[in-house]
DNA sequence: AAGCCGCGCAACCGCGCTCGT
DNA sequence: AACGAGCGCGGTTGCGCGGCT
């Protein structure tokens, strides 16, 4: 166990390799599926002569094996839909990854962690800001009702400027309004009059937080009514898409949903 | 140059669902 | 109907690397 990392402590507690791959596992891994297909992962691993659980040659066959993964950034466009998606859906990362072709829902997962979560932090920063200052501010009241509070109420005014900047670049989306349209629309409510979702900025994205609506958002995605809805919405994000930028990512938006997303 | 820190991403873990027996 | 194995999903962890001090 000298010089063992924890995980591989574990691991050999459990008898099954963990850590990263080795081209060595991969090639075997790949032959075997290449020639069995997917699905058996717990033989997989034994039949291909891997020591590693059924589940880490999903994982690995999944979102670094299988044909067909893209590699590299991803796009604006795809962006875009996984926002538009995530809106809908809260963090249904696997039926969001249906819509991109390529892409593996740990990837989306961990593109959304490190690219919105942080803007989240940020706007929570400021939150925390406006809350201090009106903490200070109570506490000066009580500890003298005589004196001035301009500076203070300086630097309130200007949060409170911050703020409504940033709700200017807000994308509206409230849970009781009555269409799916109303319900989260950023082409009908964008407060900018800029109406392509492609061309929204990186920080007018970041207030379309599931802090706010993602759990009301969990909408089940085998539910045929759902699929009406879904269809329709997604059919929009893709005209969309389109329009902004002159990519065309499926002729048909029906096709494209009913293949999830895979379209040639 | 060296240490520290934050980010990106691959991989693991726990839980719940499905399906076969 | 009950149970267990297999699988899929979402959350979390930890490593490697690049940038900063």
């Amino acid at each position: 166990m000298m010089g063992m990392t924890s995980w591989e402590v574990r691991a050999a507690e459990q008898g099954w390799r963990k850590g990263p791959w080795t081209p060595e596992e991969d090639k075997l891994l790949n032959e075997y599926v290449n020639l069995h297909g997917e699905g058996r992962w717990s033989s997989v691993a034994k039949s291909a002569g891997l020591n590693r659980s059924g589940k880490s040659c999903r994982l690995r066959w999944v979102n670094y094996l299988r044909p067909g993964l893209k590699k590299g950034q991803i796009t604006p466009q795809e962006e875009g839909i996984i926002i538009e998606l995530h809106a809908l859906w809260g963090n249904k990362w696997s039926t969001i990854a249906r819509y991109l072709p390529g892409r593996t829902d740990n990837e989306i997962k961990n593109y959304w962690r490190t690219h919105f979560k942080k803007r989240e932090k940020s706007s929570h920063k400021q939150e925390k800001r406006k809350a201090q200052l009106l903490k200070q501010k109570q506490q000066q009241e009580n500890m003298s009702r005589v004196s001035s509070h301009a500076d203070t109420d300086k630097l309130l005014k200007v949060t409170d400027q911050e703020n409504h900047e940033n709700q200017q670049n807000t994308v509206t989306m409230h849970p009781s309004a009555s269409t799916v349209e109303d319900h989260y629309s950023p082409v009908m409510h964008h407060h900018d009059n800029n109406t392509i979702a492609s061309n929204w900025s990186s920080d007018q994205y970041c207030v379309v937080d599931e802090g706010l609506w993602g759990g009301l958002w969990n909408l089940d995605d085998h539910d045929p009514r759902n699929d009406h809805v879904d269809a329709n919405h997604i059919n929009k994000i893709i005209t969309m898409q389109n329009q902004a930028t002159g990519f065309t990512f499926g002729g048909d938006s029906n096709n494209f949903y009913n293949t999830g997303g895979y379209i040639f």
